[in-house]
DNA sequence: ATGACTGCAAAGACTTTGCATCTTT
DNA sequence: AAAGATGCAAAGTCTTTGCAGTCAT
């Protein structure tokens, strides 16, 4: 049978710190964030128990910037910006996208669609404004 | 001042074979196919080649899937789906998105928008039909 | 006690790079 | 010749894992 869970406070503040930003973070960066608190965190740890809440369905990778997998336990459906330039990832207000987008691809293609992810691409105000300085 | 390009039949094969395909490839993938032709040919170039390529423009990533970065040579805006379970990407027909959709998101954010990314998941049919049988 | 969780470090998986050699211009 | 492209293999980067020890039930 699933291996039945017990509690662990390194879990807990793993979904914590995810849930008190909005930065989409990295694992390396949760791993820093928590470490001031659990000197004895490891990174393994980290990657451990982001993968289990993934699998709770408690967090959910919004994607890969600059080679790093990014997190979110934001888990109502929103969208994102993702900055090439410093790697910044930013919810988005809700758009307005045609009702019943993923039954008319599944029905397209005889797929089963569980969920859909719309990223955009750019360079965010503060990078816009920096490269104004520098020129 | 800017490298200069010379010809080279490798670059040109790395190209030639993301452009006669439709199963957006991994970097193996390629290397697996150009051996063919190329026995001497090696995974860095291929990866030399698509890095060049991504960067002249002829060639995007749709995203990573099951670890691999996948390699798409249609230029032209369209969607994707990936199967989850095999890892399948496929191509989508237009969808019914509203016009200017980059153009609200930059409004929204205050940054500049180069484009957008939007991909469906879930289980394609033959994984679908698959299944069925096993049961 | 039993089974899960953790720390540590080694192992993995994919991608990037350095360097000597071969090609194109 | 000069500058770019390639092969090969070593090095990198992020992530996963094995194992022995620790903690929750």
């Amino acid at each position: 049978m699933a291996a039945s869970r017990k509690y662990s406070r390194k879990h807990e503040a793993v979904l914590q710190c995810l849930r008190s930003t909005t930065t989409h973070p990295s694992a390396d960066w949760v791993f820093q964030q928590l470490r001031k608190d659990f000197p004895e965190m490891s990174l393994g740890t980290v990657y451990r128990n982001l993968a289990q809440c993934k699998q709770r369905g408690e967090v959910r990778t919004v994607g890969f910037v600059g080679g790093f997998e990014r997190f979110d336990a934001r888990m109502d459906p929103h969208d994102h910006f993702v900055c090439r330039q410093c790697g910044r990832v930013d919810d988005l207000p809700p758009l307005p996208l045609p009702e019943g987008l993923d039954q008319l691809v599944g029905a397209q293609l005889g797929a089963q669609i569980d969920e859909h992810s719309l990223l955009f691409y750019g360079r965010c105000a503060a990078c816009q404004a920096g490269d104004a300085q520098a020129d």
